[in-house]
RNA sequence: GGGCCCGUAGCUCAGCGGUGAGAGCAGGGGACUCAUACUCCCUUGGUCGUAGGUUCGAAUCCUACCGGGCCUACCA
């Protein structure tokens, strides 16, 4: 059966944000995209492959600001990490943008236009927290207070962990900027708002009866939005904020949901203009574009809202091409659990990369991605079981068991009998390219491993290490099972193509050449020449799974350090304790736990220390709070503690103090420290071994 | 609080109304020795989360509950 008639696909996969590093997470999503743009190729079609950092919004403006430097400099810098990233997997764009570009700038003032042509554009005043001292306004997540009812401190701004109170941020107890640590007040601010209630109609039809979507997104927004009216969308936000300023409400920003999926066109006019083509080819609906361009998105189940309501409003509004397809995959759970820094499992792209082979982590995704909502789990057991199994055990072994026969001889001048073997696997083809096309990767997967097992039963019963003993009388009969075997292995390995593109390449310098298409799994070759057989696929090894995971902890137990020595090396340390060690700083009034819950202690770990050269008491140092947390903290232990001796340990700090500038710089915290009772050494505190970089002191 | 998804052999999953519940891996037994201890043959193993219901018939549909994951909670 012929290849379908030629298509134009575009493809997008997720802007991923520009306030963190890929992780294997991510990873999900942007090989599954890859593999189905590769697949599409190698079937003939046009497709190309867009994706851009999301740069915009407040995370990006506050990290900036607490590392002292420009947004687009945070943006330019996480920019080439995420490409390294995304190279090291194979994840191979035809084109990779920012959301801050011109051409981002321009396509959103564009769809701004005929959302404002159309009336749908409103005016409101919204109430909402603003810290003075960070001159921003808040998200309920950046306040933290006590809850009004049960008093629980250190709760959200909308919400009691506690007690499960619901309640505005300014019912909050003493409620504290996480950013300033100043105290919010509450303010209104004029927000613009996207009226979807007029598209209602226009929005129910596309999601139940466009195909788009799979059934179950369908019912979901069937159930829970489009029964009533839809509510307007706050697409501004008051400066300051790091994104576009809208041109006709000085003053307002684009909210960064609103330029995010703008991205996938501003992509597409960059990656067109390269080539001297237009955005328009690919976006403008009907026109004189053949065949029309087909539009697909791929996304993970948390932005699902984002792209089956706004985006098509918007898209719709402006007249532009609607998704053909969104394709919305679950999240990656290790080993059965959510991906967790303290159980080395949340694994950054670069951390693997420093340890395995990305090929290993492709061809394991693919075969656990079913193309549907649910989640998916990497058991670090099974993963290496099964790329060793299916990789190395059946589909490489087929190539190293019979490859080197043909290295003088090349291949049989014409195909020998196979039983029907390479006819059978060809017919296969179909249905593994309707899996691909579905993104049943898993189902595709297994039917190419099924063809694995048959060449594998068909050498051992064709026992050519015989023939190849027997001497010249069998030669003949020799190159023709090999040529066999390694017709069937490389007509595997053109099915997994897209999964794995380097051992496609690298069975092409085998033999054969290149692999280009689809079609090549249809006919056998012959009278080609056979290179000599170099491994093709590493195994994994458990250890270096191990040696990963461990990498991953934010803090090896093992490796934690031991407490300083002692000031005093006596062997009866009690009896050198000061006599009267209260006389110098008396005891502080007695205060309740309430008072003391205020305080935020936590264990943190120093990432550097310098010092501060004009400066008489301060150390520079940058501490962990586990995960991303990071902050800038200036200690006054100069001259007590060696700087690089101090990089590894854990130390407490006030972890909600409120940032203070100094003359070298904004600390961001407070480490604690122990000095007084008449002695003159400053002794930070550690904890006992095993503690955690975020855990906090009660 | 609301909602979504999942719960099938030790592990990872397929099957999603109809002949006696399947695959791969792991385990057990044999064979082979060409191959990255690799492959081939045979084989052990399941109250299909629990309890009800619908049906001539349910792993498959419905309800409740239990367990796991996730999204939300008036910026949806």
């Amino acid at each position: 059966m012929a290849v379908s008639p030629h298509r134009r696909i575009l493809v997008t996969a997720a802007l991923p944000y520009a306030n963190g590093h890929i992780h294997l997470g991510h990873l999900v999503e942007y090989v599954q995209t890859d593999i189905f743009v590769r697949f599409q190729r190698l079937r003939g079609h046009e497709c190309i492959y867009l994706c851009a950092d999301d740069t915009h919004g407040t995370a990006i403006m506050i990290r900036a600001r607490a590392e002292g430097r420009g947004e687009r400099e945070v943006i330019a810098e996480m920019r080439a990490a995420h490409l390294a990233d995304f190279a090291g997997f194979h994840v191979g764009f035809d084109h990779y943008g920012s959301t801050d570009s011109a051409a981002n700038r321009r396509l959103c003032g564009e769809i701004w236009r005929s959302l404002r042509d159309r009336g749908l554009v409103v005016n409101r005043e919204v109430q909402q927290l603003f810290d003075p001292k960070a001159g921003v306004f808040l998200a309920d997540r950046f306040v933290r207070g006590t809850c009004p009812r049960c008093h629980a401190a250190d709760q959200y701004g909308d919400a009691c962990e506690k007690c499960g109170a619901t309640y505005s941020p300014a019912d909050l107890v003493d409620p504290v900027s996480t950013l300033s640590g100043a105290t919010p007040e509450v303010r209104s601010a004029d927000h613009l708002f996207v009226q979807l209630e007029p598209l209602q109609g226009f929005l129910r039809e596309w999601t139940q009866t466009s195909g788009s979507l799979a059934p179950q997104v369908a019912n979901y927004l069937a159930g829970n939005f489009l029964g009533e009216p839809l509510r307007d969308w706050d697409v501004s936000r008051p400066a300051p904020y790091f994104g576009f300023e809208i041109p006709d409400a000085p003053g307002h920003f684009w909210y960064v949901w609103f330029d995010a999926p703008v991205g996938y066109i501003a992509a597409t006019e960059e990656w067109a203009a390269a080539r001297g083509g237009t955005w328009r080819a690919w976006w403008q609906r009907g026109g004189a574009n053949a065949p029309p361009a087909e539009i697909h998105h791929f996304i993970g189940k948390d932005i699902t809202y984002f792209h089956t309501l706004f985006w098509p409003a918007m898209l719709e509004t402006a007249g532009l091409t609607l998704p053909t397809k969104v394709r919305i995959h679950g999240f990656l759970t290790v080993n059965g659990e959510k991906m967790s820094k303290a159980r080395g499992t949340f694994v950054l792209a670069r951390t693997y990369l420093e340890h395995l082979d990305p090929a290993a982590l492709r061809y394991y995704y693919a075969a656990k991605l079913s193309g549907d909502i649910d989640d998916i789990d990497l058991n670090l057991d099974d993963f290496a079981a099964k790329v060793n199994s299916d990789l190395v055990g059946k589909v490489v072994n087929l190539a190293s068991r019979t490859a080197r026969w043909l290295e003088g001889t090349g291949l049989a001048a014409t195909y020998p009998d196979d039983g029907g073997l390479f006819a059978r696997a060809a017919a296969d083809g179909d249905g593994i390219a309707a899996a691909y096309e579905d993104c049943d990767f898993a189902r595709a997967t297994r039917l190419i491993m099924a063809a694995a097992d048959r060449a594998n039963a068909y050498v051992d019963a064709e026992q050519p290490w015989k023939l190849a003993k027997a001497g010249p009388d069998s030669a003949a009969r020799l190159r023709d099972v090999a040529t066999v075997a390694v017709n069937l292995f490389r007509q595997i390995v053109v099915y997994l193509a897209p999964v794995l593109p380097t051992l496609a390449a690298e069975t092409g310098d085998l033999v054969g050449g290149p692999i280009r298409s689809w079609d090549e799994s249809r006919e056998p070759i012959v009278g080609l020449p056979v290179a000599p057989f170099k491994p093709l696929a590493a195994r994994v090894d458990p250890a270096r799974i191990a040696a990963l995971v461990e990498a991953a902890k934010p803090s090896p137990p093992v490796a934690a350090p031991t407490p300083p020595a002692p000031p005093s090396t006596g062997a009866a340390p009690m009896m050198s304790d000061p006599a009267e060690p209260l006389a110098a700083e008396p005891l502080a009034a007695q205060c309740t736990i309430d008072d003391f819950a205020k305080v935020d202690l936590r264990v943190a770990r120093i990432l550097a220390a310098e010092e501060v050269p004009e400066a008489k008491k301060l150390l520079r140092l940058t501490v962990s709070l586990g995960g991303e947390e990071r902050r800038t903290v200036f200690a006054g232990i100069k001259g007590f503690h060696d700087p690089a001796a101090l990089v590894g340990r854990l130390v407490v700090v006030v972890a909600n103090l409120a940032p203070r500038q100094m003359k070298f710089g904004l600390s961001e915290g407070m480490v604690v420290a122990a000095s007084g009772a008449g002695a003159t050494g400053v002794y930070l505190l550690s904890p006992d071994s095993g503690a955690l970089p975020g855990m906090r002191l009660h």
